[in-house]
DNA sequence: TCCGACACAAAAAA
DNA sequence: ATTTTTTGTGTCGG
């Protein structure tokens, strides 16, 4: 029997809000943990509105190589929220291949289907290309002949390469992304050059002037046109149109790669290489023509061998639900269509041509369509929040992560590797990262080792008073030792809450003035600075829920969201004399953690004072978090110029002054950069021009805070906080430090008293001292779990029932 | 509630 | 390697 760490979260409330919205928690334990989660409220505790669901979604999340993977269970009526382990992990087990499905193209290339509402992939990974549904035939509309009279086959070879995924039979787009259509046509029968040196006539006998096609899109339920729009690469700054009727000749279709490396291309070289795909030269299709011939009625010179209909959207105006609860369903067309001169007849309101001709004025010539292919009914997908998954982590999905392993069996588990985020940009002190990556990469196999093994988790939450408070959480699955990527030293904690959608975090945390903290003022070319394992990190982000509660009972409106982030302790040394977490933004919330303390709740907990010394800078993470005195401090850079407490303070605090403080630093730094350049050698030169490349960044930092315009109160008042923060922080890092110890002491002991099989207890570097096997006693289903309701909200599956509330 | 506009961010392209 | 481009999607306010 071991203990575990318990991290114990209060979270305070504003007066006025009295509930939480339903969310996920995530309990992270290093790089390869996993994580069940109960949020338990009692019910004396539960607000209206609050029990009211029927259905609770439990969902699990593994972390794994810096990024979430997520497993959906089914989901399990509250009549029973205790989620049974088995049932938990047999479910869990059932689901796991459903993320990501691939299939392998003809061309070797994979599409890989995956629900957006539950993974949310990088926008430019090549994952967002993928071929979508078939085209089918449908009746023509004109035979061609030529001046033979003789029937000219000719067969549309359309496909989709973005935009639409085959997801639980149906197939999904998403309003707001872009799609793709490409389509050549074929002439059976016909070498294609061959095709272009005679002439041709539809079959009511007009002379075919070129051929052309036109893309277009449907609404199944009532058999309208749906307007399309089609951008540049430049989105909003480019401008719009309706696609456009391309004027082409026929080809064979390029493959799905081929259109996937064409797609954005602008080096000139690369265009050429590309050029024979998709154009043909008049001068390419030889002398030996017919008297007529349609080649030459072609208006371009380069003309077109492909139709690419790229960065296609439906229109936004277009209704994408029947009712409230039924989708209209769509189909694209593609239509292939010829010019013909003047003016001519328009389609019978009954041929499903309808409205697919077109006459342009400008050339005075018609389109009229001669065959066309129509996709399966496709489903398309709105701007709703309940569309997209909850804000998790972006899936990694480099090309290198999953070519290096190509699934062999396209049916079986996609290879969705993730990556470890920016590795290579920085240096990594950690000790054993072969191991972490053939350890992560084992992970998901031991999944029901971890599983069964675990801890159970638990959130109890009480929003009494206006408090809030979530406490005994407790690992579900501290980990073997391959969940502990930093190694045998070291432990990194995580907690997240995650809103189901929308979340105020920079307007809430930051009341007045709009800070922006996602992206902290840092200059790429600025190293990042390592992660200094023995070093404890804490960061934390909250912010007050700004919704007024309303009066209306149904309404559950106020949420929160909190990210607490890597506490990272030291467990096999003795803490390090100095801690200093990562800084504090001003919280409303006061959020703190305590370790292994099943006894006490937060409240109790009482930090031994310490003074009020500032401690000496110590290298820092700049994070999402980061604030801009984690830029300005000099004393991260170990050669830079040391800056004493009080300078750096000032020259936060006084914008306007530190500015000018700084540059005459900045000034004097040069001048003796200068002077020393002269006289040393190049390897002090290299470092001298480091140096004053930090002093730019510096200048450049600085400037852009100017930016951000906060008032001396409010620096004031952001100081004072984030001082008091720290100063608690690292009062409580050292009070978790010797909780630490003394729970590794206890540990010890009981392995010794049990006669632990091969774990050589003796040893402190080993990585016994974090429990490689966790067996952790069953949780307490007693009274107090009847009187509870688990809430763990899980995305909404086919979009059938709506979200029951939105964050305002 | 929906939508235009702007914003952020991550991988491709250069 | 670094910078620019592209595009999925978060967000705000009308």
């Amino acid at each position: 029997m071991s203990t575990y760490p318990t991290i114990k979260v209060l979270v305070k409330y504003n007066s006025g809000d009295k509930g939480c919205k339903s969310g996920t928690f995530f309990l992270n334990i290093g790089s390869a943990a996993i994580i069940k989660i109960k949020l338990l409220i009692k019910e004396e505790d539960l607000v209206k509105g609050i029990n009211r669901k029927k259905e609770i979604y439990p969902e699990l999340y593994v972390y794994e190589k810096s990024a979430f993977r997520m497993y959906t269970i089914d989901h399990v009526n509250d009549e029973n929220i205790d989620i049974d382990d088995d049932r938990f992990l047999a479910s869990v087990s059932n689901v796991e291949k459903d993320v990501i499905k691939t299939l392998r193209n003809a061309d070797g290339t994979t599409s890989s289907h995956f629900d957006k509402r539950k993974v949310r992939i990088a926008p430019r990974s090549t994952l967002q290309f993928k071929i979508g549904p078939s085209f089918t035939p449908v009746v023509p509309n004109h035979k061609i002949l030529d001046d033979y009279a003789q029937i000219q086959e000719i067969k549309l070879e359309p496909r989709i390469d973005r935009g639409f995924d085959f997801i639980d039979n149906d197939w999904i787009g998403y309003k707001r992304n872009y799609f793709t259509v490409v389509t050549s046509f074929d002439t059976p029968g016909s070498d294609h050059i061959d095709f272009m040196k005679k002439a041709y006539y539809l079959d009511s006998g007009i002379e075919i002037k070129y051929f052309a096609t036109k893309l277009a899109a449907k609404c199944l339920e009532d058999d309208k046109l749906i307007s399309l729009v089609q951008h540049t690469a430049k989105r909003d700054k480019g401008p719009q149109f309706a696609p456009p009727i391309h004027v082409i000749a026929p080809a064979n279709l390029p493959k799905h790669q081929i259109i996937r490396d064409a797609s954005n291309v602008r080096n000139e070289s690369k265009m050429k290489k590309f050029d024979s795909y998709f154009f043909l030269h008049k001068e390419d299709v030889g002398p030996d023509c017919e008297e007529r011939n349609v080649l030459a009625n072609y208006p371009s010179d380069p003309i077109k061998k492909v139709a690419r209909y790229e960065r296609i959207q439906f229109a936004s105006s277009i209704a994408l639900k029947k009712t409230s609860q039924q989708n209209r369903r769509f189909s694209l067309l593609v239509v292939l269509g010829c010019f013909v001169k003047g003016r001519h007849h328009t389609i019978s309101q009954t041929s499903p041509y309808h409205e697919l001709d077109h006459y342009d004025e400008q050339k005075d010539m018609t389109f009229i369509p001669i065959v066309m292919e129509k996709t399966p009914p496709l489903i398309i997908r709105g701007r709703s929040p309940s569309n997209y998954c909850q804000q998790i982590k972006v899936m990694h999905t480099k090309k290198s992560d999953y070519e290096t392993e190509p699934s062999e069996d396209p049916t079986t588990n996609p290879h969705i590797d993730k990556k470890e985020r920016k590795r290579q940009g920085r240096k990594d002190k950690q000790p054993n990262t072969k191991l972490i990556h053939s350890l992560s990469h084992d992970s998901l196999s031991q999944i029901p080792t971890l599983l069964t093994s675990g801890l159970p988790s638990t959130f109890e939450i009480s929003p009494t008073s206006g408090n809030m408070r979530i406490k005994n959480i407790q690992l579900l699955s501290s980990s073997t030792e391959t969940s502990f990527p930093r190694g045998a030293q070291s432990e990194s904690l995580s907690v997240a809450y995650l809103s189901n959608s929308a979340t105020p975090i920079q307007e809430s945390i930051f009341k007045k003035r709009r800070l922006n903290i996602s992206k902290p003022v840092l200059e790429s070319n600025l190293e990042e600075p390592t992660d200094d394992i023995t070093e404890n990190i804490f960061s934390t982000i909250s912010f007050d829920e700004r919704t007024p509660l309303k009066e209306n009972n149904d309404q559950m409106s106020s949420t929160s969201v909190f990210l607490l982030k890597h506490v990272t302790y030291c467990v096999s040394e003795p803490p390090p004399a100095v801690a200093i977490p990562r800084t504090m933004l001003p919280n409303k919330m006061e959020i703190s953690y305590c370790l292994n303390d099943y006894s006490s709740s937060f409240i109790d907990y009482q930090p031994p004072s310490t003074s009020n010394r500032r401690q000496p800078a110590s290298r820092r993470l700049l994070t999402a978090s980061g604030n801009p005195s984690d830029l300005l401090n000099p004393a991260d850079w170990s050669d830079g110029p040391k800056m004493v407490d009080e300078q750096r303070n000032s020259a936060f605090v006084q914008e306007g002054s530190g500015d000018i403080e700084t540059q005459k630093r900045n000034e004097q730094i040069n001048r003796e950069v200068g002077e020393l350049v002269t006289r040393k050698s190049l390897s002090d030169q290299l470092r001298e021009n480091s140096k004053k490349k930090r002093q730019q960044f510096q200048k450049q930092t600085r400037e852009k805070n100017s930016f951000t315009r906060v008032s001396n109160e409010d620096l004031d008042h952001i100081n004072k906080i984030k001082s008091d923060e720290i100063e608690k922080l690292r009062e409580f890092s050292q009070w978790a430090e010797s909780e630490e110890r003394k729970r590794l002491k206890k540990q010890r002991l009981l392995q010794l008293s049990t006669e632990s099989d091969g774990l050589s207890s003796g040893t402190s570097t080993n990585s016994d001292l974090i429990p490689t096997e966790i067996r952790i006693p069953k949780e307490v289903k007693s009274s107090k779990m009847k009187n509870t309701l688990g809430v763990i909200r899980k995305k909404r599956t086919k979009g059938v029932s709506k979200p029951t509330e939105r964050g305002r």
